[in-house]
DNA sequence: CACTATATACCGACCGTCGGCATATGCGCT
DNA sequence: AGCGCATATGCCGACGGTCGGTATATAGTG
């Protein structure tokens, strides 16, 4: 899964939110570092929603304008706490590597 | 970056590996989940290699073989410390939602 | 009056990966 | 002897996901 995927995943796991709000989530959890174009989001949540991952939670006008609110399934969270633990496992095996080089010089690591 | 790429940078953190041995390493470090496939290594090597984040280490004939063995410059050592901490701090965020969700009914998340 | 923020949605372009193929040698099995 | 597998690098076309831009519409701010 891709970081977009993921931190979209994450953003609704939070709690159910429309696009646009998604958008704003993962730009604040991420400091700004990810801002989302509207053509991945919406992309990537039909595509999510194909998958079974997300799912239309409700709809509301505001201002004449639609907020499509989607909410995390039961495969949504298996997924995204398996994903969780694959990138922490993965950091975990990075850091420990690049401790060892600080520490011996040109010895190998497991 | 990808995961593909994360996981080639990590390989070579452990040692100075050819691209051959970085596709064992994947594979095993990531429990058999991940075997990259020649294209996507070879490519991934020669691209990190215009991004001065890895460099050539040394070459070896065995069995009239090439082994082209590379190795993590600092630059590499730098941004693949940066891409662990965000992994981590990724997941640390997905699993305290997710966490919240089990213990709390419906309420909102930082 | 123009610009920004809000909000959904489509489109072409691009990049990285996938999957397959080519090439080459040595090893183990039948 | 012949076949497949592991080793090892590398090219190629296809594909999927993201980017960047545009369209549409309303409300608020400078």
């Amino acid at each position: 899964m891709n970081e977009p995927t993921f931190l979209i995943l994450t953003a609704l796991a939070g709690e159910p939110r429309h696009g646009y709000a998604v958008i704003e989530d993962v730009e604040r959890i991420t400091g700004g570092r990810v801002r989302l174009r509207a053509g991945t989001l919406y992309a990537a949540l039909d595509r999510l929603r194909g998958e079974g991952l997300i799912e239309v939670d409700r709809e509301e006008i505001v201002q004449s304008r639609l907020r499509r609110y989607y909410r995390l399934t039961g495969a949504g969270e298996q997924r995204l706490g398996a994903e969780s633990a694959r990138l922490r496992e993965q950091a975990t095996i990075a850091e420990r590597r690049l401790r060892a080089r600080r520490t011996d010089f040109g010895g190998a690591t497991a």
